[in-house]
DNA sequence: AACGATGATTAGAACGTTCCAATAAAATTT
DNA sequence: AAATTTTATTGGAACGTTCTAATCATCGTT
């Protein structure tokens, strides 16, 4: 059994008895060969175990098949479900998706690209690492390679963006935050060299402003992305002078973490100090207590990105419209039950 | 700026003036070529933009640098986990794993299979999806290619597995609860379509009977492998006559629905009902109260599988040891307090 | 000064496909 | 029955690499 050398598209001819060109013909589906023909190849195609070598088809045609996903963090489950939703699309349309890891490192990031690159990939969408450097597309813009930036934007670059309204989003959970009541509020987690922490702690500034909540009574801590820099970031808020009573948080991992450093002390989400989380993840609802999100609708962002991408390889240009996917503020049990307008917000 | 059809190793020659041959050997990094050469030529690859065409070189050379990771559901954190481990071993031996999520859908299983083998992958690490059919995997056995299954397996087959040992995690499970002085216990989630399933169960089993606990006090409820699937299961187990005090979960997604499920009723895990999973994701540890299971070093399985996996290309072999990772028990709070032998267990 | 070694470089034949242009066979028109 | 169109099939030249064998310098040796 196994590997007498692969079988080619010459075994198969030779098999049938008619021509390579033939054989090819068969593959693609054409519908110039004669019914009887082609069941005939298709057979002698089972017979010797044939497998399509694209990399030598490739060489001929113009477009490869395949189209690269590169994650930051695949054990977010965010990013599962961005990548589930480009899945979607990209089946449909006969692509295939190949996702790949960057493990937030960009060095990492820079091999995975490239490997991509060479393998020929006919598009990429990326979801930049922390601290990309500015530069690092220009070698895979020059090469003409369609590419598209999911959730993540660089500061400068040109390439197209899909990404939810993260200001918007923002605003919306501080409005829902300080019409609860709640006059001294954080905005949790997060780090300044993300373009989207700018945009979320924007929108949060915001709505801080606009409804009259002083500077002095907004606590801003950064903080790892991460179940354990919410916890921190919990910790040192409480540790101020003048504790916030509500916070938003950076994304809901970040939110989770916040609601566990509140149980381990003792006090309860929603009823003690007020937390919205940023994303919606599956996972939100089913906490308990269940917590309110900005939701952005993940796997639709990541169908929408997969359009582009194939409208950008069909067009052949490496073009394209950004797009800001709308959000919806999703009230549940963290930040509190509807009391309407309360005054009350002693430590 | 942008493709002006795309620079092959020719146009580098042309640049460098040198002939082809040499810009192959640079490419290699071949020791032939005289110092200055090379810096000539990787001076001219600089230029004109080149990407390295992976496929036209894989025509000539045997073997490609690729390997596919077929995971059955990337939405679980647990195989993102193990995915990262294989990824660390891989990129230290200069191969790239590209990952391709089959959603436990067996169709899309073959499709991606499909693909990664017209690639020219050189190795496959397949988490199989629910549902696999006997035969899915004969075509490419026959094609040569080496595969190993990771975490699961399936019944017939001689393809090699890594995995952890789940009968004896399921045993150390189960005699820590009726230690812990329970004598009703269920076992909560999973579908018997699953080896893995039977394999946990077994282990479940076989410690109640070695520790004389009747089949009549043994609760067996399959469902879902998810939260949803665990809150289902607790809700069917507790309506029964005589609910049980504890139970063993098929992973810890289902933990952590039971333990939701709890919080719902306003039992508390660990003082009411004992809670036991299984993979011990990260989030076990962080959650309140923090999650007992079953420790199967994912990551570790992961790095196992890649070495393997490497050790079967470089060797041309498609035969390999199954390889059975140790488990430990972490016992956490969700167990209960460790108050001895105690008998009291009344509904 | 002629000879082998040794070191660098290169021409040219693969590799497995696609696709154009050419051919052959069958069907249709004159 | 010849000429034309249509329908099926095919040869052969790409595509961008690698790799073997060959060529060409350079350098010691005698």
């Amino acid at each position: 059994m196994a590997s007498r050398a692969k079988a080619t598209i010459l075994d198969i001819a030779r098999e049938a008895g008619v021509s390579k060109s033939t054989v090819s013909l068969v593959l693609q589906g054409s519908g110039l060969i004669r019914p009887e023909t082609a069941v005939k190849v298709r057979k002698a195609i089972e017979d010797v175990g044939y497998v399509y070598n694209r990399g030598a088809a490739n060489l001929r045609k113009a477009h490869s098949n395949v189209i690269g996903m590169v994650i930051n963090d695949l054990t977010n489950p965010f990013f599962a479900e961005l990548a589930v939703g480009m899945e979607r699309v990209f089946q449909a349309a006969g692509v295939v998706p190949f996702i790949a890891n960057t493990a937030e490192n960009p060095v990492r990031q820079e091999e995975v690209l490239k490997s991509l690159l060479e393998q020929g990939v006919a598009g990429l969408i990326v979801s930049p690492a922390r601290g990309t450097v500015p530069g690092a597309f220009r070698r895979i813009e020059t090469a003409g390679v369609p590419i598209v930036f999911a959730m993540r934007r660089l500061p400068d670059s040109r390439i197209p963006v899909i990404t939810p309204d993260n200001h918007r989003g923002a605003v919306l959970a501080t409005e829902h935050l300080i019409r609860k009541g709640h006059r001294r509020l954080a905005f949790f987690g997060g780090s300044s060299d993300l373009v989207v922490y700018h945009e979320r702690l924007g929108g949060f500034l915001e709505a801080c402003e606009r409804l009259g909540i002083p500077a002095a009574d907004r606590l801003i801590v950064e903080g790892e992305t991460s179940r354990k820099g919410g916890m921190a970031c919990l910790e040192t808020a409480l540790a101020a002078g003048e504790p916030p009573t509500a916070a938003l948080c950076f994304n809901d991992a970040v939110a989770f973490g916040v609601m566990l450093a509140l149980r381990r002390r003792n006090l309860e989400a929603g009823a003690d100090f007020a937390v919205v989380g940023f994303d919606d993840v599956a996972e939100a609802e089913h906490y308990s207590p269940a917590l309110t999100s900005v939701a952005v609708d993940t796997a639709g962002l990541g169908e929408r990105a997969a359009h582009v991408m194939l409208k950008m390889i069909q067009s052949r240009t490496t073009r394209a419209e950004d797009h800001i996917g709308a959000v919806t503020l999703v009230v549940r049990e963290s930040s509190g039950p509807d009391r309407g307008q309360q005054v009350g917000d002693a430590a």
